[in-house]
Parts: C-alpha cells; structure tokens; sequence
DNA sequence: ACGCCATCTGTCGTTCACTGACAGATTTTC
DNA sequence: GAAAATCTGTCAGTGAACGACAGATGGCGT
C-alpha cells in the first residue's frame, strides 16, 4: 500500500540486481581499458564491486559474456529498428536502415560511442572475445532469420533464403566493422556499413579481372 | 651417411613428429565420439598417445583446436580448387564450385565422410568448439579475399568488395552446413551449398510479402 | 510487526585448461 | 663422434568455471 510502490514498475530486489549487473560490467570495462582483457581476473572485477567472483559468474556465463553485452544489446535494437522500416522496402534494403540508424545512434551520444569502440577494440585483440562474440552474433542469427522471413511473408524453416539473407546481412556489417577499426579509422562505422549494404543490394558476383 | 637419406623429402625427426601430430588427432576424435567434447581431457587425449599433457599443447593451442584441425585443411583445399576454376568465371561461381568441388571429394570417401560429419557434430553441440571453427572462418578470411582480389584484378586494401564476398561466401556455406545438420540430414552438403550460392548469385535483396 | 518462503550471495573445495622454467633425451650437423 | 639445435617430460603455478552448502535478504501474507 501508499508510499511502498516504486517509482518504475520492479521490486528492491530486481532493482539491486540491475545496479550490480551494472557496476560488473562497468567495472569490468575500466580494468580491460587499462590492463587487456586476459590481464585482467575475474576476482579483480569481483573485488571492485565487492561481490564474490562467484557471483560474478551468477550473471555473466563467462568473461567474455561481460564484454559482449553491449553487442547483444545493439542486436535487439536492430530487431526493433527493422520493425519500424516501411513494410514495401525489401529486405536487404530494410536491414540496411535498420542497422546504419542503430549504428548512427551509438555515433550521436559521446559516452556510448567510446564505449562501442572499446568493445570492437576487445574483440579484435582479445582471441576469447573475438570468438565469443561470433559466437553469440550466430546465436541471433535464428531471430534474425526469422525477422526476416516473416518481412518476407514465407516459411522461415522451408525456405532456406531468410537464413542466408540475416546471415549474409551479419558477415556484411561484420565487414564494415573490421574495415573501420583497420583500414579507415577517420570514417564513421554507420557510413561504412552503408556502404557494403549498398554493395549487396547491386549483387556480387562480380567478373574477373579484365 | 649414405642410406641415411629418407625416401621421401623430411628428416627422422619431422616424420615423427607428423605421427604423434596425426595420433592426437585420431585419439582425440576417438574420445570425443564416445564421451563428447567437454567430457574428454587433454590428460587423456595425451595418455592414449603416451605423451605428456605439455606436449599436447606443443602441438595444439588448445583442445579446440585440435578439434577443428580438419576444417581448417579444407579451407586449404578450397584455394587450391579456387586457381583450379577458369579465369572467366565471375567469382561468385568460382567459389561456387570450388567449395562443391571440396566438399564432394569428401562426400566420395566413406573414412572422410564421417569424420567430416564427427566435426560437424562437434561443433555444432560443443560452444567451444563453435567459437574457436568460427574464429578460424574469420581468420583464413583474409586470405580468401586476398585470392579473391587477385581474381578479380583489383587492389584488397582499398576495394572492400572482396572482403565483403568472402565474407558473404563463408556465411552461406555456413548456412549450407547448418541446415545439413538440422534440416536436411538427408540431403548432401555439397547440394545445400551448391543451392546457397545459386542464390546469391542471382541476388538477394528479395522484395516483402505481397 | 512478525515470520515464512523464495531467492540471492559468500565460502569452500575441486576440476581442468593452459603456461613458464628447467633438465634430460634425441636428432641433426659438422 | 662432439657440438648445436630441437623435442619432450616433470614440476609448479595461475586462473576460469562449477557444485554444494549455509547464511543473508527481500517479498508477502497475516
């Protein structure tokens, strides 16, 4: 009754749950900044936040898993973002938009920008994180795939074309990613990404030389 | 000296090196086929060859590795298929056929039939092996951009056109190999592949239901 | 306000992947 | 055959991850 009811919609508990989870991974990435991520153990992240490491791993399923987290984040809002697309576009064309707005989001607010590039950073130097987090983008996959079917109108487990579409999709932005932390540093990932989007909607079985 | 010299090019020493290399393999392959991947250690991989544990990792990286050691042959196999194709084809094909090429070669010996299928089954229930086969995809990716640059005539670094098809070529072969292992068991993965890339030959921006 | 129950957390102990250092064995080379 | 290079085993250690148990804490009915 009265004044007991929280502001937001989540008990004391759920919310002390969602401050640590928090504070873990914020923690974690202060010490992956300055020391690497294989120098840094999970008991250092654990003793920052005071909590035992074993609980630690009551909410992330590995170290990885904490470095990852915003990636699985910006996965989700690409699904709603796909979602808002006009329903005439086709498909290429609607996850095009749909992952250059999430990607130009990211580009717009200073502290979420840093942090992105600091996660693409982990992933390219840190073999464990670099393959968890292919790990986890085939994981999505599924939903993806099926995102798209469903934007296709056709059944995602009988027609093998969703599937190739969200995965073909994922090794596209993937390059795009690769190219700005490697190639081009000074271009915004969003344009990049535009960029082999546009590449796949003109088709790419390109001639031989000549 | 005189009969001192080996019948074939190596040295005493490289050949054994070869056998205990290539003993690992099958002993690890035998252990992971009747108690699984996770369940298997490395002490007893290396105690069914009689070696020590620190010599395992001499020879493998980690457990993984060892696990994938076949798929990463293949992907030496492809290239070589690859410069085997007509220089007129477009290079979409090419791969095409190069990797239907690889994969039917397989198909034909029943010994490399089922151990292909034996990492395919690793891979696909184990999330380790998963993660350490995607991370080795991503690895050889450059140098199958590298060739499919030289195909097509043009600069790698700067065109991010051969990248994105190798990318693109990866993922739907993965998908091939994917739906094989869960949807089409019957099928053969060489006509799964041989479909995927017809697609993405003809394109892939699909309109929306209507 | 009180206590019951579900859930969360810490502690302890264990397994196992992986690595550096050193010493001994073996192959190669001269 | 001796010296140099390479391979292997032993030892010791780190750190990730998990199972089990006990204590703490928030949720909830009365």
């Amino acid at each position: 009754m009265s004044p007991n009811t929280t502001v937001e919609g989540m008990g004391l508990r759920e919310r002390k749950k969602q401050r640590t989870r928090k504070a873990l991974i914020e923690a974690a990435f202060d010490l992956f900044g300055t020391k690497g991520f294989e120098a840094t153990t999970v008991d250092e992240i654990s003793e920052a936040v005071e909590v035992s490491s074993r609980t630690f791993f009551r909410y992330f399923g590995s170290k990885e898993d904490v470095a990852i987290s915003i990636q699985l984040q910006q996965f989700l809002e690409v699904y709603q973002a796909l979602e808002a697309r006009p329903t005439h576009e086709p498909v290429v064309t609607a996850l095009r938009h749909a992952v250059v707005d999430v990607l130009r989001a990211y580009e717009e607010d200073e502290a979420d920008a840093s942090q992105f590039a600091c996660v693409m950073d982990l992933v390219q130097h840190s073999p464990a994180v670099m393959a968890r987090s292919l790990e986890m983008c085939t994981e999505q996959l599924d939903e993806l795939a099926r995102r798209v079917a469903v934007r296709m109108g056709v059944d995602p487990v009988t027609d093998p074309r969703p599937k190739l579409v969200a995965s073909v999709a994922s090794a596209a932005l993937q390059v795009a990613v690769r190219a700005w932390r490697e190639d081009e540093p000074d271009e915004k990932v969003s344009d990049l990404a535009d960029r082999a989007f546009a590449l796949l909607e003109a088709g790419i079985n390109y001639p031989a030389a000549g």
